[in-house]
DNA sequence: TCTTGAAGCTCTAGTGACTAGAGCAATTAT
DNA sequence: ATAATTGCTCTAGTCACTAGAGCTTCAAGA
């Protein structure tokens, strides 16, 4: 059995997130000790391990708890973890393109500035007037 | 003078979210009509039309309220403001390379599974054992 | 001038995914 | 036995909004 803190540890959630993750119903409440403390199986360690390999992943909490629902049903056809999957990549791709963008925009106008007073700032001028911005964004 | 809804469609920041920038003194309070609705002036869309760009860009509320505590400073030298944006330009490129490592990992799973059941299913093989993964992440 | 419907007002509470702190109790190592 | 560490619950805070209730004001047409 772990305590709270060997599992954190092991996972690498912190302790008051894993509290947390019990609350919201994402892992069951587990054992008690004779003094009130928590204490995990096994399974259960390899269960928080799960959510925070997901979570690292960029997968919302609620994508998680539908994906720990599947896994329960090995039996079942597996397209709506997939879909998730697959949702996931998209918006992870989405997020790249519009974060290639402001890259742009801010390394244009981080480098036009000469660097004398902010009366003068391009980063001062491009935030003021969006037409300085070479393409569209946000 | 524009109401705020004249404010809200010219800047594309929607009605609630300038009230809630006013009450977090970002934007000052505007002057009032006789029947107590906010009336703007065109500065003051200025100043919102500010906020929008920078926020679409990425900038913290907190490196917004420094940008326009600056921009009310046109005679000091700019180094500042150069460094809130050069920080930003840091941010924005680590967030892209976490996002690019995420979404191989996610190419991988998502491609990998053949569609049958969940028992055989690499999305969630692959999020109950790290091990799996091709190289670090998160 | 009256009326109607859109837009505005304040206030409270909710979102997501935690994080921080207070004030205790239990466990572990020496 | 004692001290340090870890654990417990509970409340509240974070960020940047968003939603809703219940009311008032405004602008345009009849």
């Amino acid at each position: 059995m772990f305590s709270i803190g060997d599992l954190s540890r092991r996972t690498g959630v912190k302790v008051p997130t894993i509290r947390y993750y019990e609350q919201m119903g994402l892992v069951a409440a587990p054992e008690r000790s004779e003094g009130n403390q928590r204490r995990y199986s096994r399974q259960e360690l390899e269960r928080l391990a799960f959510i925070r390999h997901a979570r690292d992943l960029g997968f919302a909490v609620e994508d998680i708890r539908s994906l720990i629902e599947l896994s329960g049903h090995p039996d079942q056809p597996c397209g709506h973890a997939d879909k998730i999957a697959g949702e996931q990549l998209i918006s992870v791709r989405e997020k790249i393109a519009q974060l290639k963008r402001l890259e742009t925009e801010l390394e244009r106008i981080a480098s036009c500035c000469d660097g004398r007073t902010v009366g003068d700032c391009y980063v001062i001028r491009a935030l003021s007037d969006h037409a300085l911005c070479a393409d569209e964004h946000g």
